[in-house]
Order: C-alpha cells, then structure tokens, then sequence
DNA sequence: CCATGGCTTTAACACGTGTTAGCTCTCATT
DNA sequence: AATGAGAGCTAACACGTGTTAAAGCCATGG
C-alpha cells in the first residue's frame, strides 16, 4: 500500500502551504502566485502522482458535478443510445454521470432516485419506465419542491419546473407514410405499436395525419393491432393480405416488427420491396444490415438536450422549463423500393 | 428554496444529538438506544425527508461503495447488456456505478479513469476500444501498483493482481459449427469478424476446431474475409457461392453479418434455411425476429461476474486474480432449418 | 529611517457526517 | 444508603479539500 496522497504531501515536498498547492491546482487567476512556485507544485504533484479527492471537494463547495440518470434498463437499444448522448454532454461540462435501473417498476424507481440524490447529483434525467410514467410525473413534481432539476424524457409533463424531451414520432411517421404516398402506394398498412404509450400512440396519429392530407380515404382494417407473441404477427400479417384490397406497404411502428413482417412475406414467397414494401422506425443497428428503411429515432440527441436543460437550469434555476420535440429523419434504403434520399422531419421546437 | 435538512435538524426536532441520530440511522446494534428514542428519531427523519449526505459519509468512512466502469459507447449493443449486468451486481450489493466512455481512445480512455479515480471510486470495470487494448493492459497494472482493482473485459491479461472475464467465443463458435454438421452440412463457410480483437479469432478458431475434430477436410476457400462496406459482403458472398463445391450453409460471426447475408441470398431468390442455412453471433435484438440460429453472448453475466470479482478484491485486496470464461448458449430457430432445442458450450471455468 | 503598498503566503474555519471516549443518570445489589 | 454496572446520551475529533482574512516580505518613496 503506497503512502496517501494528499495535498498535505504535495505542500511538504513542494516546500509550500497547502493553500498554495490547492490555488495552483484551481489555477485561481485573482490570487498572484509567483511563477517560479507555481511550477514547482505543479512538478511536485506530478511526480507524487497526487490525485484530488472528489468526494471532499464535492463537499466543501457544496457542488458534485455529478448528474443521475434513471432507465428502466441499459441493454434496451434506444436507452443505450440515449444514455452515450447525456454521457457525451457530461463530458463536455465536466460532469460526470451516476446510472440506475428502475425496471419499469415505480417503486425500484424512486428508491434508486433517492440513492442518486444522498449522492447530492445536481440534476436527475428521468426515462421511465412503461407501468410507471404517472407516478414519476408526481414524483418528479415532489423533487421539484424540493428544488432539484429534473428531466422527463420520452413522456410529457404539464409541470413549468420541469423539461421534458421527446422525438417527433408523429411527424416521423407522417414523413414515412408522404414518402411511400409519393413511391404511389396508395393502400399502406400500419402495424402498430403498444397503444398505451406515447410513442405508440404518435406514430399512428402520424400515420392518420398523412392519410388524411393526402385525401385518400382512411380504411381502420389497414390498422393492425396483434398479440405480442411472434405467432400473432403472422395472423396479423395474414388477415391483412386476404382483404379484398390488400396493401402494397407495411408500415411497421419498429424496426424489430419491419422485421418479422420482412422475414414472414419472404418465407410466403413474396418480394421485398416488389411485392410488397415494408418500412420500420428506429433505425436499430440490424436495420442497415436488411437495407430496411427507416425512420431514425434522435435518442442520442433526446440524451444530449436533456443534458443541456439541466445545465441551463442548474446554472439558473428559476429557468423556467419547456417541452422539445427533436426532429427524426427519414432513411431510405431498399425495402420501400426507391432511389435513396433522405428528409427530416420538422424543425426542432416548443412541443405544447 | 426549502430549508437545508442535515441530522442536525433532525437531531433538534427529535430533542436528541446528532451522534443519536447518527447511531439510529446506521442501525447501530452494538450501541443501546431505548426503542422510544429510536422511534421518534426514525419519525422526524421521515416527516422532515431527511437524506442523509453520502458525499460526507464517503469522505469520513474513506468508502464510496461506487464502482467506475469505463466503455468504448454506451450505444453498442453488447455494452449496454454488459453494463445492465453490472448494474445489477451494483444494486444488490449496494454500490452506486459511474459510467465513462473512452470511445476506443487510449488518451481519452486513461482521462475518464482518472477522473473517475479522483470521485474515488472502489474498483474499475475496463471494456477496451478495439485500438488501446494493450495501452489499457499496462495503464491497468499501473492502477494494481497503487492498489485500485480492476477487471478486464473481453481481453486477457497476465497480470496476477487484475481479474479478466471473457465469453466463450471458441466454444459458441464450435457448437454451432457442431450443430450445423449435426444438420448434415458438410461444407459450411464462416464469414469472419475483425481479425484484429480476440473475438474475431476466437470465433474462427472455434470454428477451425470442430471441423477439425469431425475429420472433415478444411478448405481455406470457404473461410471468407471481406471489405467492411456493404458491397464488400456481396462481393464475398458471390464468390463463395461461385465455387465448384458451393457451401451449404454460411455460419456469420455476427448476427448482423448474418442479416445482410439473409438479405442478399433472398434477394437472389434462395431460400433459407432450404437452399441455404444461416447462422450469426451474439443473439442481437432482430436475430428473433429473423427466427436466426445464433449463439447468444453472455455480455449481461460477463458485466455481473466482472463486478462480482471487484466486491470480492475489495473485501480482500490479497486475493489472487482469475480469468474466466462464461459459457455461450447455441439458440436454435428457422435459419438453420432444426427443430429448436438449445445447448450450452462448456462450463464457466478458468480460462488459461 | 519609517511608512506605504503590492505581491505572496499562511492560519483558521467550513462542509456534513461517522466514531470513540467519556459523561450522566437510573437501577439493582450488597 | 453507598456503590457498581450498565444504559443512554453528548462532546470532540477526523475525513481532505476550498476559501477568506490576515500576516509576512520586499521594495520604493518621503
């Protein structure tokens, strides 16, 4: 076991103060250091190897510079991504980054929020999970109270002291359905996400939105709901292909069920895309390898900006918070059977 | 701004000391408290929503229980699975984790340890970059010198005083190739990974071993390298399948691979698994819903394990490091064209 | 020779908790 | 009734740093 290193040491060996030692090491400009002294301590730390104890700075100034963040769970794709994007904005500020799983339950939840606050984070970023999004909306109110910043991503939040952050799923899957509409499908299917969350619940509001526009006439037996197991889909995929008037596109709220429906049209001995177009959205990483297209989720970017709000309201906190939807993007590769190109959708702005 | 809450304020409130509440809180068993006091102590904790200040408490006890993990990104797959494991880990042995991503760069690499060494974390979990993997050997064996465990994931290390964990890729790449001959395939072709890291080797040995073992002829032909783009797969898959004994099937060494190799033997009017059986590597998010025969990689229990072996370093700084490799699993579904089932390669054990 | 003032350095306190040694008080024992 | 024991509580120090007010030093000018 090597002696401690503490400031203590440096001062001795640098023949100075450890008052001295720390005004160098926080290169403190309104205190006059000669600079023959100031060399020597930053020598001397060097060769000791001196590392500065976070943890006692964190307490005496009162500032950890340490964010939480809590997800349901890490190996999920899109927290992965968003998690690099708030990681990467830590970086940048110099903060650094205390994780915790909450499972989707709401209790598992708040007990590791207040773990990350005895941890004294100056702000916490909030990804709830499915089951659990009202009861952190209150509780998030209640750390408001208390005056800790918080986040809410991918689900809003009627409270002004607290930001939310969410991608435009809407206008994502409006953008998609515009897009097949121009290729001249004009019987496109949506096979739906889970309609009891938002994301789920947008894309197909996209989805109606661009059918309505574009005056076709709304036909709800293109709405595909099925059960969650595998066996589902294909009974899905099944009723939908026997209608009098089947679909020329499957539009699929994800990227894993493009799949699927990609793999069951195959093995019917259909033709992706001359067949039958089929999209997805997430843009997850398989979706390049099967030259699906896609609607790209800004995960990464939801991580980064939820980071930049905290930053902004921990510097000034009467801040008052906004809602920001970040806008997705169009990738077009081979399953919708056109030239590739790509769009965005929207601009980046106050989502009500 | 509500009032500060320290155990002061509580210790005012409950007509007691501060070191009464310290004792209460802490369940100090060795020290008698009449149960009343007790009583009323935990009351006033809670009514006043006290949280005890762990910067503190870290900084007296000299013990953070905060475990540091440093990741090339937090959005690859395997990653994210691997930290959820070590999560896990953290949460039941009550230890909070703080999370770094170095992006593969050494510099960057060694900067975010040291950053996470000053908040004084108890141990560091390392996941290399492709391109620093031996400049974080060395950099790990000079943190061992000062005394701050750590693991090595995915690579091995000599060092006596550093755990590695590590998956068994030889033997998931064995057992498919087993199972494949199994099938009656005699001539399968394995479309490698990066030769430059263990992984990409080890999966291709394990391959090499159990043709090997079956007394089959090994033909170089069939081992297939390819440029990175997208092109450079069809490029290789042409040729492959241009040979006088054509493959018949194509064991991928991961699942993405596997994805594009799918796409591309479709879109050539084969079939899977009939004309061609594939097979991928890691057990990814879409390799379900392709039905992809695949070998599922333990990344979750690799990042469980990792910190398992960092509480036990801690508690016992002179133990003796170990390497170990965890087992794979082979997931039997459609693209191999078996009836599904499922086997385990080896046994977790210590690896040379 | 002393006062003035700028440039460096230092002593001392603060942050919020855990912990040890010691104090006080009650009760039972002799 | 004195005393010892033990239960219950408190005072004081420690952890490693940042920060402020004051002290020391040196040169310059009166």
């Amino acid at each position: 076991m090597p002696p401690k290193i503490d400031s203590f040491a440096v001062a001795r060996r640098a023949g100075v103060s450890r008052t001295t030692v720390s005004h160098v090491l926080n290169d403190r400009r309104d205190i006059a250091i000669a600079e023959s002294t100031r060399a020597r301590v930053l020598a001397v730390a060097a060769e000791l190897g001196y590392r500065p104890n976070a943890v006692a700075r964190s307490l005496v100034r009162g500032r950890t510079r340490t964010l939480g963040v809590i997800v349901p769970a890490l190996s999920l794709n899109l927290v992965g991504r968003m998690v690099n994007g708030i990681q990467d904005a830590c970086d940048r500020h110099d903060f650094r980054l205390l994780v915790a799983q909450g499972r989707g339950e709401p209790d598992l939840e708040r007990a590791q929020g207040s773990l990350l606050l005895e941890h004294r984070v100056e702000g916490l970023i909030c990804l709830p999970g499915r089951h659990s999004v009202e009861q952190t909306r209150r509780w998030l109110s209640g750390l408001a109270d208390e005056g800790t910043p918080s986040v809410l991503v991918d689900e809003r939040i009627a409270d002004p002291r607290i930001d939310f952050v969410l991608g435009d799923d809407a206008g994502g899957a409006a953008a998609m359905v515009r897009h097949l509409l121009s290729l001249g499908h004009r019987r496109i299917a949506h096979f739906c996400g889970n309609q009891s969350v938002r994301i789920g619940q947008e894309r197909l509001q996209g989805y109606r939105m661009a059918l309505r526009e574009s005056g076709l006439p709304m036909d709800e037996a293109l709405i595909v709901h099925y059960s969650l197991e595998e066996a589902g889909i294909e009974v899905a995929l099944e009723q939908v292909l026997s209608l009098a008037e089947p679909p020329t596109a499957l539009f699929a709220a994800n990227d894993f069920l493009a799949a699927s429906l990609y793999r069951l049209l195959v093995r019917r001995g259909l033709r992706v895309p001359e067949d039958m177009a089929v999209t997805g959205f997430g843009d997850v990483g398989a979706a390049s390898s099967l030259r699906l297209t896609t609607v790209s989720h800004p995960a990464r970017e939801m991580g980064e900006q939820a980071a930049l709000r905290l930053f902004a309201r921990i510097e000034e906190p009467g801040r008052s918070a906004e809602g920001l939807a970040l806008p997705t993007q169009l990738i077009i590769r081979e399953t919708c059977g056109a030239a590739q190109a790509s769009s965005r959708s929207g601009v980046p702005g106050r989502a009500a």
